[in-house]
Formats: C-alpha cells, structure tokens, sequence
DNA sequence: CCACGTACTTTGTCACGACAAATTGACATG
DNA sequence: CATGTCAATTTGTCGTGACAAAGTACGTGG
C-alpha cells in the first residue's frame, strides 16, 4: 500500500486519533483500494515514523467501525463495500425467504461438545461441560453466504437435529420445541476469512468477513445460545445507528 | 478496595482478560461496592503483578461495559446502579413530559464559538470557525438530570434563542425552523463529575455520570449537531440491545 | 496431486518506562 | 468565606522490546 499519512505532532490530537483519520480519509476516498492489504504493523510504524503500539491503537479503532479487518498471521485489510441489514433479530433464513432468495443450508456439525471456555461463561455453565454444537454454511442462490457456529445449553439438544436444520431456521426449531428467544445482546465485527471459511464460503482466500457474535435469551432472561456467524462482507453488513421515529 | 484477584498465568485466557471477569464478578456480586474507587492503575498493577497497560486493557473492557467509568486526575470508580431508557432519538425533554415529570431547563450557553477541532470533524466544518454552542441543565421535579451541551452549524443560530430553550427542547425548535433532525449515530459511556457538572446536578463530587456523544444529521444527511450529554447516572442508562420483533 | 511438516509472517499479549493532561486537595490571600 | 495557585494524584499517550498464537507459503514425500 502506498499512502502517505501525515502527523502533526505539535496537534493537541493524539497521534494515533490522526492516523486513524488520515487512514479512513484514505479508504473512504478510494487511495487505499477495498479488499488491499496494508502493510504489516512494524512496516507501518516505521513507514510512519510512530511506535506499533500507536499503529495498533489507531487501526483498533477502524477496526471497531468497521473499516478494516485484521487477522493474525494474515495482515490487516480494508473491508470492501457494504450492503446493509438493519440490526434486528430476525434469521438469515428468514430474511432470505422474505426476499425472495431461495437460503440452502449445509450442515457441518450438530453434535454435543465440552464447552470452551468462553461459552460456558455466556452460558453460565461449567467450563468443559456439555454443550450443542451446530455448524452450518448457508447458502442462496448457490452462492455462500454465511458460516454459523452455534453453543446451545445441552438440554435444547432432543429439539435439534441436522436433518431439520437443512430445512428450518435454528430458532424455528427452539420455538417448536417450546424454547422462545427473546433478547440478545451482540456484537459485530470483522475479520478476513481462513481458508476453511473461504472454501465453504466459495471466497478466495483472505477475503473479508463480517462477524457477528450474539449471547441469545430466552424470555426468562437465561441465556440460551453463543452464536458465532461470519457472512461474506461483499453481500453483508449490519448498521447500527437510529433514525428518528 | 480490598478485594483479591486469582490470575492464572498458564490459562489460555489473557491475563486482561481475567482480571476484567474478576473484576466484573467483584462487582456484580457486590464485593466491590458500587461507587467505590479502585485504587489507581500503578497500585493495582503492583497489587496482582501484572503491568499497568494489563490493567489499563482489563479496565478498558469493564469501562465499555459500563461497570467503571474512570477519569485523568480522579481514579477509576465503579459505576452506580441503573436506570434504563430505550435506545432512542427521543428527547429527554418529551420524554420526561410523557412520564408525567416536569422537566426544567436552565441555559448556561447560547452564543456563537469558535468550532473546536473534533466538533469541526463532525460537522464537516473548518476548525475554529464559528458554531452554536449552547449549554444546559435539565432537571425534573427541581433534581438536577442532566448536563448538554450541543454544537450546531452557525446557520442554526437565527432559529435558536436562550429563552426559547427554556421552555421547549432543542429539536423541537429546529423543526419549527424547517431543520429536520433524522439521523444518528450515537456512543455512551460513563465517567464521573466533574466539579463544576457536580454542582449542576446537585450530586456528591465524583458522582458517575452517563455520558453520551451524538452526532446528528438532518434529513438530507447532513451532520448539524454534535451533542455531548451527561447524566446522573443514578437516574440514568441507555440500554443497547434488542430484542425479538 | 494431496497431505503433512516446517519456516516465515503477522497479529495478540505482556512487560517496562517516561511524560502530558485533567482533576483535586491543601494552603495562602483578600 | 471565596478565590487563586501550586503540588500531588491519577489517567492518557507514546515509546521500546519480547514472546506467543494463528495463518500462510513452500517443500517434500507418498
């Protein structure tokens, strides 16, 4: 990537608050391209004369908006272009009906696993203990769209079954069988995809993603479900902003 | 603050981020009591043997969570029990007047300034040229709730007086001027008063206050307001999460 | 041609240190 | 008693450095 950045360090503006603005100004002007690479941290440390710690600072927070998306071992990039979902609850599945797009969905994994550490914190179990595991690829129009991974407590597993979740939504299955999410807190992201996601997803390789990781509740206030979902960041992006009502 | 921290430094868990669920736990389970002050960073640093940038991640987390609200000279507190109010654009003023409360206004600031540089930034404005600042504090039944101050384009100033804002709030006189308030993108956090803020609101000197920066636009897209609000936060949070339609 | 292993690349985590900026407390002065 | 000043306190910013973890590229063997 060749762009030049200019710091002020005379400014009251913190140096890594400039860079990041100098950076999105790059992006949102087309001098840094969609879908490059910028160069490795130390490379841009050096390039601008500033310490990697500030380099990451500032590109933490395009990250966090939504502009770049990095990946250890891989690099940081810029997101490409967005399409945009408004930030509801409603499923994939059922979104793609509703437009008209016939969603397909592949089922990679349905299965009782230990828990990692981070689920069973979600969903107040012990660490190790079992949970439901589902991995699926969605698709519309033979095209990959998405990859889901679920944790769901251990006690939803006899609502669950591979075969259904080829033809239903997740939480079609959980409401039939008398679970009834009701509130999720989430949080959105991005980040390159690996090589697995990129060949489920029909991507090349280190193409963007857009990652959602939600903490879903029933509507007696537990929590029921750890949801990791990336999509291909060029036919997703979810806005969270608020208009007037 | 006595309260004891276990940090397992084989775990695969980052170190920050053990100490921020600990600290979390300490203060949901009460523990750490709400309002107190942690010790400054370098004392709990020493306290459980990891460095101050550790700790300074571990309180950035449980800061963004809205647990702690910490600021420069002051310390790091835990922040006080919650109110809710749903995400959003609604203006305190009418919803105060649809609970049944009456809110007053006192204008501290209505007058012309030189934009500072981040309000330039939002307002697509040239640093240090003019824009409408005003200042106020919103009480209900004679407590004081909320401290706001707001930059708008200079070409709002015609439509905006002191006494007006006494007795209506600030987007209901824009729309009388033909400005339409449409969009925005808003960020909350917590931090504590400051003097000056906790003598406006009437609450004990390092109260934690709700704060939330706005940047508003109009309907054509256009940014006109950044608002910089803080509220009692005892009285006071906005809750952003969703739940089923 | 595919799978596996290894080396390299890049980000993530953690540590140490220094200095700036915002706030408060203490004290002096009018 | 109010105000101003200064020192102390605490967070914010920036730098340097090292090592771990995740991912990729490449080479080799089957």
């Amino acid at each position: 990537m060749n762009y030049t950045v200019v710091l002020d360090r005379q400014s009251p503006v913190p140096l890594y608050h400039q860079l990041a603005a100098s950076l999105k100004e790059g992006i949102t002007s087309g001098c840094i391209p969609k879908g490059s690479l910028l160069g490795n941290e130390v490379g841009l440390a050096d390039r601008w004369s500033v310490s990697r710690p500030t380099v990451r600072r500032a590109i933490e927070e395009l990250v966090g908006d939504g502009f770049l998306v990095r990946r250890r071992g891989v690099g940081t990039q810029v997101v490409n272009d967005e399409v945009r979902r408004p930030f509801t609850l409603s499923s994939l599945y059922d979104d793609l009906n509703a437009s008209g797009r016939r969603p397909t969905t592949r089922v990679l994994a349905c299965e009782l696993v230990p828990s990692p550490a981070t689920v069973a914190e979600s969903l107040q179990v012990e660490p190790g203990s079992p949970v439901l595991f589902i991995r699926r690829v969605r698709s519309t129009n033979d095209v990959g769209l998405a990859v889901m991974s679920n944790w769901l407590l251990a006690s939803i597993d006899p609502l669950v079954s591979a075969d259904d979740l080829v033809t239903a939504g997740l939480y079609s299955l959980l409401r039939k069988g008398g679970v009834r999410p009701h509130y999720a807190v989430q949080r959105l992201g991005a980040r390159v995809a690996t090589r697995e996601e990129a060949s489920l997803l029909n991507v090349e390789a280190r193409a963007p993603l857009v990652t959602m990781r939600r903490v879903m509740q029933d509507d007696t206030g537990r929590a029921i479900e750890v949801g990791d979902h990336v999509y291909d960041a060029r036919h997703y992006v979810i806005e969270m902003s608020v208009v007037e009502s």
